[in-house]
DNA sequence: TGTTAATGTGGTAGCGCTTACATAACGACC
DNA sequence: GGTCGTTATGTAAGCGCTACCACATTAACA
């Protein structure tokens, strides 16, 4: 039915070897000979089986991608990035989209030790930290992007560091902020405890102090558990942001400026916004993580702090294929990535009619 | 080095196959011995090589999905469908994003050849055409969405069929545009000759032949030549679409209504408006085909012809399932879902004071 | 002529697993 | 007591390929 190497050998009399030596271009192989081959391999219509040959060479030339979700412009541009390095030192992508649920995420980890995958690329939460860091001291190739291991810095290992300067991009857009009267900054995020969200905040921190001031953890809103989201619904994180943003403009209405760590909640934000009548920037500054080709086109223009993602997920993919392809790689300085403001109308200065959003 | 069954066994004082049926669950096992079986595995950190299990089943539980970009809502709405069934029966997504270029796309088919996807999911159009025949003829499994194959209609064959009824969606939309007065109706769209596209097309002009009208080909816009396109530039639809846009609309200034067929398209083509200042509505109607989150928070909120595309997801993702798992399933009818129209405020009716956008 | 290197080909041992098939013990049943 | 079905385990034949080693031939050169 299927045709094997071995048939093709019998057929064009030759052995085993020298037809591997031919789909490989591997070894020494006399002209007239490797043309024989191929004209019985196009005769038969030949194909090499590539799972045998990943079982013999230990490699599959596939890599796994975790991500928390495909509606945020962040990941998908991420994902252009490392396919387009990938395709071209041809490996493979698996992608794994994990909607923030630690069990899916889990399952294709488990592939990496399985042997179906070669490495993997993580830019996922803390949910499956423990895990991550075995993976890490068990030599498995990995990068990761927008996250650190502390507690193997300064171990040998493969893992390999792709970051933006989030600390650096939560400090500036606040700062941005407080210079023109804000006072009252609420943050919306995706995943608490993600490294990217604590930089963030953390920069953010760092600019409120400089103005003597400090962030109120009731303006701080995180997404919720993973069973309430990974329900399938059209614009799932949408309608949960819409839910969040509505509580926190009902409770906190002096809330004068709102930082948007996840894209995909930004529909919900919008919504919530325009149902109470907070017109944005007029009385209420919006800016957004991470740039995207429709944010000039939005009502209003998107202020954005953007990474450059798309870099980011090429250098990922690189670092991640040179470590699969030299075992005796380790682990080098993280590799960190200069974020780029962009100022669109969606942010404006405190109006004076409301004193309690500039008060502190 | 990395423990293998074999060692699991001998240490566990049991034969290779009866680890083989614990890893399993398979045949009969005494409680006992899985114990004693699982507690050695445990001990020595057995994991099993599904790579070597590949090969003797013959099958490795991934299926390709085959796209043209990330960019689009429609692409990833469909991605996200198709994942959250595989993920519930224990299948895995390896992603291949085209970017229109035949070579990426023949390169990830190859492998379902190769023995190393189970089975492939197409959203794509025509670059590719005669393989994807010669595939459906040698009854790889397989789901087309959007489209159909005329050549291989009556043969016995594994392939499925998932549509949207695209030719009521592009009749919709076209009528409801001349109802509005509209008669210089462009189209701009992602790729000739893609089943989806004709019918939409075909849609159109039905639409207008009812009012003695029919499309004026220079007003039909597609995407370029692939190499053209995969530059990994950002926002590269984008930037070929503002070309394509500012061209259109200099020539053809009477343009009173624009179809964007390809929503990578949108930021180009709004921004070509906002250059000549053809203002949405008010001096230029737009309509975008497949609802999006952000829609309805552009500037104006986006007129849209939806499909259920999810669902479509969801529909291809389970009978391609069945039909790797069934290889006596034949093909059936295609699949097709109705699609929604969903009319925001980028829709006008046609100025008085521009006659020739009215004009037949 | 002998020595060495380069070229060309075959034999074959696995890679780590699944899966017949064979075997055997044990009740149950007539 | 013989026949059967059920439970439980082992033996071994591959799945289709790569990669190592052995061997043969030729070319090159002192």
């Amino acid at each position: 039915m299927r045709v094997t190497a071995k048939q093709v050998a019998e057929k064009a009399g030759v052995s085993l070897a020298t037809v591997s030596r031919v789909i490989n271009r591997s070894g020494y192989v006399e002209a007239s000979v490797r043309a024989r081959i191929e004209a019985v391999m196009a005769e038969v219509g030949y194909v090499p089986n590539r799972t045998a040959k990943n079982l013999v060479t230990g490699r599959t030339k596939t890599v796994g991608l975790i991500i928390t979700s495909l509606q945020s412009p962040y990941f998908i541009r991420l994902t252009e990035g490392i396919q387009d390095v990938l395709e071209n030192k041809g490996y493979h992508l698996l992608l794994c989209n994990t909607k923030f649920n630690a069990k899916i995420e889990l399952e294709n980890l488990q592939l990496l030790r399985e042997g179906m995958l070669d490495g993997v690329i993580t830019s996922t939460g803390s949910l499956t930290h423990e895990v991550m860091v075995e993976l890490i001291r068990q030599h498995y190739p990995m990068v990761f992007i927008n996250r650190l291991f502390d507690e193997v810095k300064n171990e040998p290992a493969r893992a390999g560091f792709v970051m933006g300067d989030l600390h650096y991009a939560g400090l500036n857009v606040t700062r941005h902020l407080l210079e023109q009267g804000h006072r009252q900054i609420a943050v919306l995020y995706g995943s608490a405890n993600s490294t990217s969200n604590i930089l963030r905040l953390q920069g953010m921190e760092k600019a409120m102090a400089d103005y003597g001031l400090r962030p109120r953890p009731e303006l701080l809103r995180c997404v919720p558990n993973p069973p309430e989201l990974s329900s399938g619904l059209d614009d799932t994180e949408g309608v949960w942001a819409y839910r969040e943003t509505m509580e926190l403009l009902q409770t906190h209405p002096e809330v004068s400026a709102i930082l948007v760590f996840y894209h995909p909640m930004l529909s919900g934000i919008m919504k919530a916004l325009r149902e109470v009548g907070r017109k944005v920037p007029e009385s209420v500054s919006l800016v957004g993580f991470d740039d995207f080709p429709l944010a000039p086109y939005l009502d209003p223009p998107l202020t954005v702090m953007g990474q450059p993602v798309y870099e980011i997920g090429r250098a990922a993919a690189r670092l991640l294929v040179q470590k699969i392809e030299d075992p005796t790689l380790r682990v080098a300085e993280p590799i960190v990535l200069k974020p780029d403001f962009t100022i669109r109308r969606s942010i404006a200065p405190v109006p004076a009619r409301y004193p309690a959003m500039a008060a502190e």
